[in-house]
DNA sequence: TAATGATAGTGAAACGATTAATTGTACTTA
DNA sequence: TAAGTACAATTAATCGTTTCACTATCATTA
């Protein structure tokens, strides 16, 4: 591979003309212009990023630190993040950290040695950790300064940017809805990790319960976000020979778990027990008895976080800002027959 | 962000004499040592990867390019790949191809210019142009030589090292585990992309019907593959009042949607029908009536790829080789009622 | 004609590491 | 004591860029 000394031999100049010309940064008069262009192609040369980045301080990459890419919730995030990024000449470092706190700090200050420009975090830090978290975080700050923007949740101050969702409102439609279909005997399988998302999804439903005057009826159990353990809780309730007309989980994994259990114990989905998830992964327009869902904007979190986060790097007096994306449920038979049946496009 | 003269003048040596501590490749007295490691400690000093990447020639970088991580198959193979290369200190750089040949090819231009170590190529090259497409590798590589592992498919000839599947034999076993069943009017729904992968399939298909006599009854139909392709096309067949009782499909993607056809149209799985997907993604588990599949071993092969290519990373004078892992028929609801039922535990 | 100004182009330092070549000190041996 | 040997530590080149500071050339003006 050629370098600019070559490409300044051969053009017959100096390294700093090469340089100013393919930078457009100088003025250099056409013919020496033209002879540099005509080495570069001759040598098919390319800057060496490695030497540009040494010399600017500025590596033109993104770290990106996700909780399980094997999460179905989480390949649509990256791919909005990739697509921006790559639009903007950014490329991605990619760290999965598997919800292992640990391995989470250790990302960070791995990206941090390695001078990414920024970093997306997605954390999995639980609520009550967070005071300690944010110490790290700006410790980390302090000792080299990166911008990061936070995926899903904020830190709880406003010192961070971040791109989030509305989950409160979400739990809050989620649950209006089940009461606008009648049901009044509402059971909700929030998050056992006490992570900010989820606490918020259950005040939603809290505040409805709440609104409707069914305060007396709130039923919270607490699971893992996955299909098994909402089967599991699930299979356990309704032994116990339980009255709920309907259900409300933190996410769609829950829901999907919960609505075999119900089935395999022979209640009929809407009538008996409807059920709403959240996240609205693909999977849940896939179910014979398609799943009524909160929808959260994936694949715009992705492309709305890189774009923060290339913004703040290009401009640094610019302020923190949490940008809070509004969500929608999306009707589908496990609420209502007439519902959605449709297959999302997207997951293939 | 200390660098190393900052530590050398704290410490009272010389840049050298720090740099051949910490890499340990000199001997240094005992006093200085200690000086140096002290000075390291204080200053928080961690090396500028770049700035040894210049002068290594190395980023401890791999470059990976997949054709869609949206597609539920590929998170897998990634957080394979993610794993074995942090264990062994590599980063990932992450590129998203959408099945666009050109993206493709300007990915893999785009690693070489950024000085990535190796490269983990899953191409989208359609097999009759391969001849072309190994033009373009060859002439890549001749320019810089970077090595380069491909996933799921060969280029044809054994010049470059390669983890892929048996894609013959699990099309072989799928359509033997039907006859098995009894069924002997079997549909094969094969790629209309002509990737070799789905072409070994559908010749497995061919293999297993000739072989017990039912080349008459060959029936291949292709399709995007998609779910929504999968039930269109069963649709469409099944209305021309269809006497098809068994079907192996090029992916799990497409069975999903065929046996959506199926059942809407009163026809009962696996009695009427028998159904055999391939991959094995994890919502075939999911379905109510759960998908028998070839399983492909995606995560192991992700791992397989990053092993493979740190290995010749490491040592230049390792043979090209082609792995093909075995797959495995995994028996479930859609060809046998007393099949799997149990829910893969990962895509959560 | 001499002094001044404008500007195209170049030289060289800098970024932060690694490492070959060299220096300088202490010790051994004749 | 002088020459030779060993080896710890340093100096300086190098990787490939960018960019500041400078030179050299030419035109302009008094």
């Amino acid at each position: 591979m050629a370098s600019i000394k070559e490409v300044a031999k051969e053009a017959g100049v100096s390294v700093a003309t090469v340089s100013y010309v393919l930078n457009k940064n100088k003025y250099v008069s056409p013919e020496l212009t033209k002879r540099v262009l005509q080495s570069v192609q001759k040598l098919n040369y390319n800057a060496n990023p490695i030497a540009r980045s040494l010399r600017n301080k500025k590596t033109k990459t993104i770290g990106v630190i996700l909780q399980n890419i094997i999460n179905i919730f989480f390949p649509q995030v990256l791919a909005g993040l990739e697509e921006y990024a790559k639009e903007q000449n950014y490329n991605l470092l990619f760290f999965n950290t598997y919800n292992d706190l640990n391995a989470e700090k250790e990302a960070i200050t791995s990206l941090m040695n390695m001078w990414v420009d920024g970093i997306i975090l997605d954390s999995c830090v639980p609520e009550p950790m967070k005071t300690e978290y944010v110490k790290f975080i700006e410790g980390i700050k302090s000792h080299k300064s990166v911008p990061i923007v936070l995926l899903e949740r904020t830190l709880g101050n406003n010192n961070h940017s971040a791109v989030t969702v509305d989950n409160f409102n979400g739990g809050y439609i989620a649950t209006k809805h089940l009461i606008d279909k009648g049901k009044n005997r509402i059971l909700h399988i929030g998050a056992i990790n006490e992570w900010s998302m989820t606490l918020e999804r259950t005040e939603g439903y809290k505040a409805a319960m709440v609104e409707y005057g069914l305060e007396d009826q709130m039923m919270i159990k607490y699971a893992n976000l996955r299909p098994q353990d909402g089967y599991e809780l699930m299979k356990e309730i309704l032994m116990q020979n339980s009255t709920i007309n309907g259900i409300f989980t933190a996410n769609d994994q829950l829901a999907i778990g919960a609505m075999k259990a119900i089935k395999e114990l022979g209640q009929l989905i809407p009538e008996d027990v409807a059920i709403v998830g959240f996240d609205n992964i693909f999977v849940s327009s896939l179910m014979e008895t398609t799943l009524t869902t909160v929808n959260v904007p994936k694949y715009e979190m992705g492309r709305l976080a890189a774009k923060q986060l290339i913004d703040i790097m290009n401009n640094d007096n610019i302020q923190p800002e949490v940008i809070k994306l509004p969500v929608n449920l999306i009707v589908r038979q496990s609420t209502d027959l007439r519902g959605e049946k449709n297959w999302e496009l997207y997951g293939w």
